[in-house]
DNA sequence: ATATTTTATCGAAACGTTTGCGCAATCCTT
DNA sequence: AAGGATTGCGCAAACGTTTCGATAAAATAT
């Protein structure tokens, strides 16, 4: 097997407390005998092995961050999450439920055994209620894009309903009336970005068709498999049948397949159909010419969801759970 | 703390060891006692502790995925390779190296001492001797996407000089003569491809001018912040310096700042400036019109990892190292 | 009836750490 | 010079499992 704390202990003529706390630091420790150790340490090329540490001493310097699918806008986030935290000693490790609650509740069990110190997790759905038993105060966690129902946690989350509500009044503005809404997954998020969409038509009085709003389900697919889904075939409806001029996309999962419908079917942006789109997608800026997006701050999202983590792994305080908005940015490319 | 295997054991009145052989499987036992152990089980809504039981057995059930980068490319693959390793109770845990040597080295490090049943790896660049240490022999390891060098193992690859030969023959054979090469880093990769775009080249008689040939370095950066990083400089100067008439693109990352400097200069494409790129990111078929590109067969690829660092795990046999090539295909949008 | 195998279970050691407790030896104080 | 404080270190018990070896009871063979 490996070179353990036991072998380094025998080379260095020490007992194995004194190496452990040579590499922890944690008892003063005389110099020669330090430098004994280190150099038995480099000799064997020693490592310590983390999950006995984590066993023993119960914590991991590990931070889970389990996520509905690998979308880029996940993923952004989680590059902003590393910065911070590993300033603080901690690594941080992906986990994809591909959206299936019984991998997600698989994911956070698994997790919440070894040990892990806090977690980070954007759900499936709302419907959290499962980890009272399971987390059972074992370890923080703060929640993403979609709030949770059951479960107290703090949770962030950008403004959706003004994003949503400025984006639908872009779309006003250039006075389109018949716009369809297109979205990828029914939940608190998408209900929130509706309500904007609804509240701009209102402010206009234009009376919501409902054969205009077309939800599909978000299977676990890749980019390029969800290209053809449901959002497509909705697209072509709204598009063939209902005859609508623009359509404001939910997601950017969501804009994959309406574009991809418009391109087909020799569709112009914004000539023939006018989009807006909720998330600012890398292609977005690509297709000619740009598509107006409302903009998800990711970075500072990824910034305001470790330091949440961080001050409740750190302060152990009992300070009520908070709901941090983030404020969108409007992007008229 | 937790509920450990010693409160189910107490409760149903028996020893540890029944406890683990009822949840293991390994030995028989009176049904009686069986029934007994999992109604505790179940009382006390117990789960085994995966840390110490890997301290213990000294296999966790565990493959690692350490990639250079999160790009959807690595992603898809990830994705078909969950579903394989599912099947045989294997988890799939992916780590980021974010194009950084060190941090690859500590994700190996710390999955290798997590006792980690195989590792699938990305490498930063190919100089991977330092392997040969940390691994010694303790876990399989099969190689994606780079060539390691200086240690041996398995590794997947697609036909890269053979995909990148036929890509750039797409454009030779629509009369350009001026074809600009953008890659995005400097490896064996690259190497390969650049090859089969010089042997295209050279089959016409064309020589090779190295003013038109570009690399960049990828920084670890999202996708939005690479847009306006290397490449779109070098696109800059290859567009109007050079007065190229065609890029090959070597890599989806390429692509996008690629595409974003034609059209921020309302460069058409094919029309101003024509296009092959490798690989095939979701972007490709949304912009108008589609651009030609050299489609590597993600979910072949992801089998085939998988499906080569099983049977390492399974068969210990000692069969000589595979270097094993996944065609592409071309995609003519 | 005894000898042998089979079945069912338990006790305890191990995996590689961290950490509370205790004991010497050294240092300071008066 | 004697008492107390400090420093440096080792011992051994945990953490929660798996698994080897032993043992007793039951089943089978002679």
């Amino acid at each position: 097997m490996g070179v353990s704390i036991k072998d380094v202990a025998q080379l260095a003529n020490v007992s194995t407390s004194t190496v452990s706390h040579v590499i922890n630091k944690t008892r003063n420790v005389n110099p020669d005998t330090e430098a004994k150790v280190l150099l038995a340490i480099k000799k064997l090329n020693y490592n310590v092995n983390p999950l006995a540490r984590t066993l023993r001493s119960g914590n991991s310097k590990l931070i889970g961050y389990i996520v509905a699918h690998l979308s880029s806008f996940f993923l952004d986030i989680g590059l902003k999450m590393e910065e911070i935290l590993e300033a603080e000693g901690y690594k941080l490790i992906y986990l994809n439920s591909n959206e299936d609650k019984t991998k997600e509740k698989e994911n956070i069990q698994r997790l919440v055994m070894q040990n892990i110190d806090g977690l980070i997790i954007a759900p499936v759905d709302s419907e959290c209620s499962y980890m009272n038993q399971i987390i059972n105060n074992k370890c923080p966690c703060v929640f993403l894009d979609r709030q949770p129902f059951g479960y107290q946690s703090d949770f962030v989350m950008s403004t959706n309903t003004k994003g949503a509500y400025e984006g639908t009044k872009i779309l006003l503005d250039k006075g389109y009336t018949k716009i369809g809404f297109v979205g990828s997954h029914n939940d608190k998020t998408m209900n929130e970005r509706f309500e904007g969409f609804r509240e701009a038509l209102m402010e206009r009085g234009i009376k919501i068709n409902q054969d205009f709003i077309k939800i599909s389900k978000n299977h676990h697919l890749s980019l390029k498999e969800l290209k053809y889904g449901d959002c497509y075939k909705n697209t072509k409806e709204l598009v063939e049948k209902m005859k609508i001029e623009a359509i404001f996309c939910c997601t950017d999962i969501t804009s994959i397949s309406v574009l991809q419908y418009l391109k087909d079917n020799n569709l112009n942006v914004p000539s023939d159909i006018d989009i807006v789109c909720f998330d600012d997608p890398v292609w977005l800026t690509l297709a000619y010419p740009s598509i107006c997006a409302i903009e998800q701050d990711w970075s500072k999202i990824g910034y305001t969801l470790s330091n949440t983590l961080l001050s409740r792994i750190n302060n152990k305080s009992k300070k009520p759970f908070e709901e941090i908005r983030i404020p969108t940015k409007l992007l008229i490319h």
